[in-house]
DNA sequence: GTCTATAGAGCGATAGAC
DNA sequence: GTCTATCGCTCTATAGAC
């Protein structure tokens, strides 16, 4: 029987310690950027220890991008099934999308580069077009077209429209605070507006003539 | 005098050449991801004539970086400056943005991915800012609001807005082609139905209510 | 201007002691 | 489980011949 000690927060076994500090470091400079050793400075343990626990840092970094492709996009299709009106919903997905990509607006860009390759597409394994195609949100789209309350439209323009119009100036980010010649606040500032443009402009779009 | 031989097509000085193969490599790995073997070898020439030319991986980097922001950003500013109607505008950027992102679909993901460190934010160089602040565009805008036509809005809310709803979905392809079940011609057109719906949404949003 | 050869540093991974 | 030490490889960059 192995002995598991609970400490009181500071401390955590070495494994999690290792991925906590792989995370942030793949995070901040992709793949090919992260280093195992930076990795295992981060983490305050020694080379050899992160390959004890991963083996490679490949499986390292695939464990930590399933992580955040799951947070990133499983997030917005768990949202968009919730059974809330659909003019609700909209409102409430742009103010919580937002204020997640606000908090870890590393992820974003993280996701995407890896993603170039498009290689493995291992995200396949998340059953990502199954929850989509047979999901509630789908459903409720189609109901309110039927019902003459909002114009057709197909979910894959919607859910881009919504996430594109939030992600694209976290990923642009830099730009536009130099532009906008925003700081910090001023950033956020920014973004608290489109919480109010994007949905509103949705509506206005999805509103029958 | 230098002599200088201009052929009928096919070959190209040696700097040209080692330039293509480097936009090619840099634009499909990235800084990190891109050796400099690979670039000599897609050049067809040595790794020290790649140094002879360029002095540096970092130095041939920046060249390339920069030339692909100003195709990224540079023409989306100079669009919305064109001296045309609103409305017009809106459209004619949408599709022509579209069709320019579709033709060279590898520049965003590469301006962004490098773009993270934000280190140097040597788009400084360019001038962004004082063409974004000082252009027919913002004018335009504030013309457009004042005669009663359209309702406030920040002009980087509306760039933020076109740039991001045709752009995100490009970052996305992989996922966004496997979600919907398309290929290579199902994307595009998914695109194309996005050269409708992204102006129309905007416009429903403008006109006053 | 273009090549070969190599210097010099950093990388991921592992063997082996404790 | 955790460490030190090191192997073998690949990287960028340059020296020097032609």
């Amino acid at each position: 029987m192995a002995k598991v000690v609970i400490m009181a927060g500071e401390e955590q076994d070495t494994e999690a310690k290792i991925k906590r500090a792989a995370e942030q470091v793949f995070l901040e400079y992709g793949y090919e950027g992260a280093k195992i050793r930076q990795i295992a400075d981060a983490a305050g343990v020694n080379i050899a220890l992160v390959n004890y626990y991963f083996r490679s840092k490949e499986q390292l970094f695939k464990s930590i991008y399933m992580e955040n492709f799951r947070a990133f996009f499983g997030r917005i299709v768990m949202m968009l099934n919730e059974e809330t009106p659909l003019e609700v919903k909209i409102w409430k997905i742009v103010d919580r999308y937002t204020d997640f990509i606000l908090d870890n607006p590393l992820i974003p860009i993280f996701i995407l580069a890896e993603n170039r390759k498009g290689s493995d597409v291992f995200f396949k394994e998340l059953h990502v077009r199954e929850v989509i195609k047979s999901a509630y949100f789908t459903k409720q789209l189609q109901e309110e077209v039927s019902k003459g309350n909002i114009r057709p439209i197909k979910p894959l323009h919607l859910i881009m429209t919504i996430v594109g119009n939030i992600v694209f100036p976290i990923l642009a980010r830099p730009i536009v605070s130099y532009v906008g010649d925003f700081d910090s606040d001023g950033f956020r500032q920014f973004m608290e507006e489109r919480k109010k443009i994007v949905p509103e402009m949705i509506m206005a779009y999805l509103r029958p003539v």
